[in-house]
RNA sequence: GGCCUGUUCGUCUAGCGGCCCAGGACGCCGCCCUCUCAAGGCGGAGAUCACGGGUUCGAAUCCCGUACAGGCCGCCA
């Protein structure tokens, strides 16, 4: 690979960092990473009506969270990082950046002001429709005369500069993930490169600033395929040498259309927020469209910066499946050390409304419980909820079917004296006693342990029986007990 | 309508002419472990490699059609 690669992720802030922009970031931060190459993050905001400064902050927010590093680029405290800014394109519009470049090319005849409302455009495209035609610019401005411009003007008419596609000839490129990829120009059309308002549009900002900022390889989604043969003449015009383009894929929806809000959550935020940890959604993502050839599953801290090549990308669109995602993210909690865990779980408990100076023990043994159980960080509160009040929460089916048992009432007051009378109460003592008192009544072990499980814990299942008996302490279990004697009394 | 792209178990994928009547992972099923639920271990079902033609001694792999799916055709990116 030649040396000096820079990429960049161009994200345009209409809203949340989408999942498909997160992968599309990865990709580029890996590759980036991988050849020791420079990972840019440039703002393109020229959609003056969706773009929202709120959208840059959740951008930078989600990308931060996710590990995502950029060496160059717009950075959150406003700022512009690197030799080749600004980095964000209003910016660089403000700068007249763009106007120079179209400019230029409207001097060699490359493009032209073309007056065509919105309205007449819109025309144009419903006429083509109706005659089954191409929806194509007809390029009835090309040849306009000083006259015939200065009659616009007098209207009042704003123009716009198009593009002046070469009528003839095929546009080529090698793309690094579908190989030779070609167009014929005449389908090609002469694309708008500054709208009326003065502001370019995404096909010439994206050429301009990508040349300008020394961009060896475009990576991006394939749905910017067919833009590729306009900014490749764009870069002709130009007599600019143009970078590798390399598109990836798209991510679809269980339904298998592309994945929108309409699938559940897709943004980064989102999945924040439910609990998944930033290593998951990498790995997850990477393993989207990308693959080892030994179709390695789990990749340690950094093996994907050493593993990744385009050439493991996958050309057809992938189907993204949250059940994967949750058991990845199962994997990843359980490789979790106490402290960690809870550093992670504290603010869903925080958020949870439960009493957190309850419990005796340190919430970190509490959560660390149940570590291999967790799926998403969400819903580890509930797991735990018995542990951080008084009284118990009992699930109707499970005192149903365990406390009908006819031992069951027998069980409950014996245990709490035993228990009562344990000295050291930890989890050896409280097995050990449990499993002699079984013994002495003639009772399964299994009879004994499932009714004791409801009465301290509320529920049928849980954490291993007396670590959990531990944890509550004495008082609190026996206290438990037996009010869960009464409870199975009264039941028969 | 035109152009472009794609098509291997339900899903993510390995595979780049013989090692493949197709391997791994998620999910599913069963067994083991076991105080429950998980986790873990072991095993199983699951893809005539979209279909049809070629090329070749030999094709999931190369070529051509067909079907289906997706993308683009915006003064959105």
């Amino acid at each position: 690979m030649e040396k000096n690669i820079r990429v960049r992720f161009a994200p345009s802030p209409t809203g949340h960092l989408h999942i498909g922009g997160a992968r599309t970031a990865l990709f580029n931060y890996l590759f980036a990473r991988k050849y020791s190459g420079t990972f840019i993050l440039r703002i393109e905001d020229t959609d003056e009506l969706r773009s929202t400064q709120e959208s840059v902050k959740w951008i930078f927010e989600s990308m931060a969270w996710l590990g995502l590093n950029w060496d160059e680029g717009a950075m959150p405290d406003g700022s512009q990082k690197g030799d080749f800014g600004p980095y964000v394109q209003s910016v660089r519009e403000a700068n007249g950046i763009y106007r120079e470049y179209a400019k230029k090319l409207v001097d060699e005849g490359k493009a032209y002001y073309c007056y065509c409302t919105a309205e007449e455009l819109d025309e144009m495209r419903k006429k083509a429709a109706l005659e089954k035609r191409p929806p194509k610019y007809d390029g009835r401005c090309r040849h306009l005369t000083d006259e015939q411009r200065s009659r616009f003007e007098k209207e009042g008419r704003k123009p716009v500069i198009r593009f002046r596609m070469p009528d003839e000839g095929i546009t080529s490129w090698k793309d690094l993930i579908h190989k030779e990829l070609s167009f014929e120009n005449k389908l090609l059309y002469d694309f708008i490169m500054i709208k009326a308002s003065g502001y370019p549009t995404y096909n010439f900002a994206c050429v301009i600033d990508d040349y300008l900022m020394k961009i060896s390889h475009v990576i991006r989604g394939d749905d910017h395929i067919s833009n590729t043969p306009l900014q490749i003449n764009l870069y002709k015009a130009f007599g600019w040498q143009m970078p590798e383009f390399a598109h990836l894929s798209m991510i679809l929806g269980p339904d298998g259309s592309r994945l929108s809000k309409r699938h559940g959550a897709t943004s980064v935020q989102e999945y924040r927020k439910e609990g998944f940890l930033p290593e998951t959604i990498k790995n997850y993502l990477a393993l989207l469209g990308w693959s080892t050839q030994d179709s390695q599953q789990i990749f340690e801290k950094g093996e994907l910066e050493d593993k990744f090549s385009l050439e493991g990308c996958q050309k057809n669109p992938a189907t993204f499946d949250p059940v994967k995602l949750k058991w990845m993210n199962g994997e990843y909690l359980r490789k979790l050390d106490k402290k960690t865990m809870l550093e992670f779980a504290m603010p869903y408990l925080r958020e949870s409304g439960l009493d957190l100076s309850y419990p005796r023990v340190p919430l970190e043994d509490l959560v660390y419980l149940e570590y291999e159980k967790y799926k998403v960080l969400s819903e580890i509160p509930a797991l735990l909820s018995f542990f951080f009040k008084e009284n118990v929460d009992f699930d109707s089916q499970a005192v149903e079917s365990v406390f009908s048992k006819p031992s069951a009432s027998k069980v409950l007051s014996g245990i709490a004296d035993v228990y009562s009378s344990i000295d050291n109460f930890k989890e050896s003592e409280i097995e050990a006693a449990t499993r002699k008192f079984a013994k002495d009544n003639g009772l399964k072990n299994g009879e004994v342990f499932h009714p004791v499980r409801v009465a301290v814990s509320g529920k049928a299942q849980g954490p291993t029986l007396f670590k959990m008996i531990e944890y509550l302490g004495k008082d609190c279990a026996v206290k438990r007990i037996r009010a869960a004697f009464e409870l199975a009394a009264a039941k028969k």
